[in-house]
DNA sequence: CAAGTGACAATAA
DNA sequence: TTTATTGCCACTT
């Protein structure tokens, strides 16, 4: 049941079509409130279900990854998202002009 | 109830 | 372009 805003970020998070990313931000938005940003994330640091929340596709506005606190480590999150389709810069950056969800 | 904290975002300098 | 500050909303103490 969860009615909370919490496993509304899963869903949306889980909508994501892989080889796509999306940002705080637009996780956000599809929750209701697009200034929620900041509790995505901490819904993301919960991660209860690690492999059924693809937090992987979750990345910043500017289109970098969570580096430094990912679940496995920024490498992981590279090759994840490379395995996925996406192309992520050596600065652990992507380009959200390609792959931002959504869009 | 009030203050502090936080996987952010947007704007200003 | 990068760094700094402010705003936002929810949770913890």
């Amino acid at each position: 049941m969860e009615n909370g805003f919490f496993d509304r970020v899963y869903e949306v998070i889980r909508r994501i079509p892989r080889g796509k990313v999306a940002t705080y931000g637009d996780v956000a938005r599809l929750c209701g409130n697009p200034r929620m940003a900041r509790q995505v994330g901490w819904a993301l640091h919960c991660n209860p279900m690690p492999g059924v929340n693809p937090c992987h596709r979750v990345v910043f506005a500017n289109g970098s990854v969570c580096t430094g606190f990912a679940f496995g480590g920024k490498d992981v999150q590279k090759s994840l998202l490379e395995e996925e389709g996406v192309v992520v810069s050596d600065d652990y950056k992507i380009d959200l002009s390609v792959y931002r969800w959504g869009a």
